[in-house]
DNA sequence: TGCGTACAAAAAATAAATTATTCCCAATAG
DNA sequence: CTATTGGGAATAATTTATTTTTTGTACGCA
């Protein structure tokens, strides 16, 4: 147990002198890295036997080992990775970041270790086969959408990305073997996504979803199922996350398609030479 | 410098007990957390006093200070957040995958380090009271935009998100006292989004400028300047973390306008409400 | 109320341990 | 043969742990 854990319990039953000690260490844990018991006892207040006597009723040997078990409390405490608690109003907006800094880092890491190598290198190959390609998504995954067709049109990939729904299902309609589809959809079950899942598989195309894990409409009938996300989070932070998930995913997707193509890369390059030249004038 | 780094580099021009020190405490680092001088001596063999000169050759005043230096850098060691090198072309997908995840936590975390408390206090007060909101931003920047204003408009506010530059200018050049600017742009030399910021300013707009740290023309003109990514990665990836960090400052915008308004979160409630219930069937 | 005992807390005193310094010897190079 | 250096024994200094003493307070009883 964490030696400030054990002073919290512990500080109801002190004597005073003990709980001179026990406020000090909670307050100034950093100060007592520096301090001998002896110089301990001066700024706090007390004599250097009380000091030594604190440390013992905590249930160490003495005061090197109380100095240690505090040192090593501080390390603990600021190496955890920060619990990502619900945002609250009564936050601070130094809070606010923080918290939301800690919740990205958490929903990052879950969702690479969500999806499999392998799921992933399907997809690729999915990615590069395929004739043409479809990636549909709605309210925020539409952004999503729009930016992982920007990243393949890059690559000289014919990929479409249409926010409206009539649209993309129009689109799927002429889709036929070799056509692929990548649906994006934090809960799966968006009606017009599922539809269009549906028609593809119909006309024999790939599918690839993305979606949260576990059976959902649109995973379900998925060739290639890729996930965001795993927790579910606080409603008001849920898009958020879920965005963030997503963009993890299509990073990764895009990435690995650069890696294994030269041709990819070289078009991107010079996509990205264009664009330059273009913006300094 | 961690005391494991000082000691390797000492290595060769130490004497033959000093050596056997240095070795022991390169190779077992943990052990001596729980010896005394005399006991590392017995230990390694050498003498008591040969363990405290080994200690202050080393620049520490004595025995427990070196101990502490030996205990603190295994603490860096195990907590050191993970190097996020370079993608290379014979990166295997999980590597791939695992610095990709790297490069993005170090990213959101310089760029939560990076936007001081103040400033982006100062962006929603000038949200909060701006009549008309133009968010523009070009490329990649666009689809930030785009979200942007989505969220926006969810708690009711008039923000529009035009991917067009010539839209753009247009709109802004109808802008007066009040209105406000948001002008993404990694760069910040864009030169349509510094078209646009240079026009707000003669019509006596507000500008909150979203870009790379240090001066360039879109930040320089802004009245509240936030900020994205402070290194800049390989090429490869560099569009990929801007998003990320660009994301980052807006969630903690719009969570941040959320907060402090009670109107803002009854009307995202119902915004959400309202596109679930719509969904559903 | 006044006095004395009992008890607990805390500091002073002392003992033990750990650590730092000094001093001396041995090995080796010049 | 001297000078120098490494290393350990001896010892001094400091730090820590234990024991003893003092202080203060609560409680019982005349």
């Amino acid at each position: 147990m964490s030696t400030f854990v054990k002073i919290k319990a512990l500080r109801q039953s002190l004597s005073s002198s003990e709980a001179k000690l026990a406020d000090f260490t909670l307050n100034s844990a950093n100060a007592i890295r520096n301090l001998s018991s002896v110089e301990l006892a001066k700024v706090v207040g007390v004599s250097q036997s009380s000091v030594v006597k604190f440390s013992q009723k905590l249930g160490y040997k003495g005061f090197p080992a109380f100095k240690l078990a505090v040192i090593d409390a501080l390390n603990d405490e600021t190496s955890e990775p920060k619990l990502h608690g619900k945002i609250t109003l009564s936050d601070s907006l130094e809070q606010i970041a923080e918290k939301l800094l800690s919740s990205k880092l958490a929903v990052l890491t879950e969702t690479k270790n969500l999806n499999e190598t392998v799921a992933i290198e399907q997809a690729v190959s999915l990615l590069k086969s395929a004739k043409r390609i479809l990636i549909c998504g709605l309210g925020g995954s539409a952004l999503v959408a729009k930016d992982f067709s920007y990243k393949l049109q890059k690559l000289g990939m014919p990929a479409i990305a249409e926010p409206d729904g009539h649209a993309q299902l129009a689109y799927v309609s002429t889709f036929a073997k070799g056509d692929l589809v990548i649906a994006i959809s934090e809960s799966g079950v968006t009606r017009e996504i599922a539809e269009v899942v549906k028609q593809a598989k119909k006309n024999d195309s790939y599918v690839i979803s993305v979606t949260k894990f576990g059976s959902n409409p649109v995973a379900d009938r998925a060739n290639v199922r890729l996930y965001s996300v795993a927790e579910e989070e606080s409603v008001r932070l849920s898009s958020i996350l879920a965005r963030t998930a997503q963009d993890f995913v299509i990073d990764i997707l895009f990435i690995a398609l650069t890696q294994s193509s030269r041709q990819g890369r070289k078009l991107l390059e010079h996509s990205n030479d264009v664009v330059g030249e273009f913006r300094n004038h």
